[in-house]
DNA sequence: GTGAAAGCGCTAACAA
DNA sequence: TTGTTAGCGCTTTCAC
């Protein structure tokens, strides 16, 4: 495979040339072998591959992108790793990448924030292959920005505007007016909600309010959270909005984590589910089923939405054909904690 | 601050020549002006400055790193985003490293495995400023290569091994030999293990095992699981340990996931819990204090972990002294799962 | 403290 | 199909 001296472990970076001179050819007949193998002829190709193989060369990507003006970087945008949807999407987009020549390159910003000018400057002089975004707000002046890279470009969990280039993820809006028209089908008449009223996540309560006025009831109480919320957030925020709202027979919350800590704050207070209180979450995250009682929630399929995602930028990247925007379905899980008994 | 037309969006990058020209210099002063600003007199540095800001010129990583054989990039090798433990490491690295010059790479491999001897050769030919490996078994011929990089390394939750440079994390070893200690002197005597018995998880076993006999007391029943498991895993782990071991009074779960699965399996199978069975878990996830009974632990500082380990990092290619080992301290959570009543 | 020359390793453009 | 030449944009080295 390769000499242990000067490869595995190396001093000596094997180069270009080293190469070349042992299969007998010119550099860039090397280059040729190894990113456009079909313009050269069998024989050629098979004695380069060859010393390729017995030198142990692996090309210089920093070489390579100065003199191509294209990196093997694909920059990934992420809010927030605490946010266990946004884990998820990024192992599946790790998974989809696995194998390939891409490097993925990871750049944060705030949770929901829009990344700052300079980070985008600093981005496009990496020359990124593509570019991705997870659950990140961009105001028109940055997609017009990012769409001048003339890369692929992902959008997942986008906010709903005009999108730069491919979309995939859940509508969050679609999903929580369900919720809103499940809620009014129920009769529940003194309705709050718990969660994020700033993009992204506010779009489930202008859904939600929505789903809830198309079936003739109404939002009587939004109690904000920043972020994605905790457990313990959940807690108070359950004595708090039932203080706030007195007669409050229903809470739909922006994730499950904050459901859950609405679950145990309600045993703690003995106020039966979904007897005096219905409540759903946002997210059907693994335990929410085995809640007591088992959580309504929504369902959207993190993994897949960052997989699906990462295998479209991958095939654009190869050469094969676009794929159409991904639309990853949401599912109204309804199950113990909101219909009436 | 930046002319919109050549930069914020831009067609034609503002290279380092450009600047020169700007402020009547030679281009490698404005190198030094970034670089190294203590070489200038202040007069000209004050000019340079003026004229970067004018054009908005940003450094291009690539030629950069060509001439200087440094880059900018971390490259950090990450087992699992499923393991909510190592996202919430990552999290904890992108923090540290915010504002920094400094990039994240992310390169992945499989749970608990050993990167491949291609992936480390790709790698090295990035030319990473600094290496951080999260929950990875490194053997140790892949030390040997990595040392020979010669740059910061970083080990987070290592195997043991000898380390490459620097580590960080909490020993399973050591928190899982005081839970053994914990179930002796709780005078259980019918006793299984729930979880990894591979490295790095296998660690738990070990010194779970060790703690139980320096007490007198001794391991039962080993039931394997991999990676780190899921409730479900932990749902059916319950039932089968309880018949592979009649008589079981006490299990330590290699994870919190599976021990509220177990938790859950009880509560169905009306097994009194810690009566009949004590149950501990690994992690102090959120939700372990919230179970009922509430769920006894170790608390392992995810977060911190990584946030330390990237300061340290950090710190060490920004110049500062070098930060000795970093050790993050684990602490038995003894909640109700576990004492005898 | 500042500049001139050279070249990092590769591949685009053109030539044969 | 293969090779030659040149240069991507920066920073190292050495000179002043």
């Amino acid at each position: 495979m390769n000499n242990s001296d000067d490869s595995g472990g190396g001093r000596k970076p094997v180069r270009i040339e080293d190469v070349a001179r042992e299969a007998g050819v010119s550099p860039i007949t090397v280059s040729r072998a190894l990113s456009a193998p079909d313009k050269l002829r069998p024989a050629t190709l098979k004695r380069v591959l060859e010393a390729v193989a017995k030198t142990g060369y692996v090309v210089n990507p920093i070489a390579s992108s100065l003199r191509s003006g294209q990196s093997p970087v694909v920059t990934v945008f992420v809010a927030s790793l605490h946010n266990p949807h946004f884990a998820s999407a990024l192992q599946g987009v790790l998974d989809a990448f696995e194998g390939s020549r891409y490097q993925l390159m990871f750049t944060q910003t705030g949770y929901a924030e829009t990344p700052r000018d300079d980070v985008i400057e600093i981005v496009r002089r990496v020359r990124p292959a593509a570019v991705m975004f997870t659950g990140i707000c961009l105001p028109d002046t940055t997609r017009d920005t990012i769409r001048r890279f003339a890369v692929p470009t992902m959008e997942m969990w986008g906010d709903g505007g005009t999108p730069i280039d491919m979309v995939a993820g859940a509508s969050i809006h679609v999903a929580a007016r369900s919720m809103g028209q499940h809620f009014a089908a129920q009769g529940y008449r003194h309705i709050a909600y718990c969660g994020q009223t700033k993009r992204p996540g506010g779009a489930g309560l202008a859904g939600f309010r929505e789903g809830l006025e198309a079936a003739g009831a109404r939002l009587d109480h939004v109690h904000a959270v920043e972020g994605t919320g905790t457990m313990s957030a959940g807690m108070a925020a359950f004595s708090e909005i039932r203080t706030a709202l007195p007669g409050c027979d229903a809470i739909f919350f922006g994730s499950d984590v904050l459901a859950v800590g609405a679950i145990i704050a309600a045993r703690d207070l003995r106020v039966d589910l979904p007897g005096d209180v219905a409540i759903a979450g946002y997210g059907d995250l693994d335990f929410a089923r085995h809640m007591k009682p088992a959580l309504t929630t929504i369902q959207v399929a993190d993994y897949n939405t960052g997989r699906l995602a990462g295998a479209a930028v991958r095939t654009r990247l190869e050469g094969g054909k676009p794929l159409p925007v991904i639309e990853v379905p949401v599912r109204l899980m309804v199950r113990d904690s909101t219909p009436r008994r």
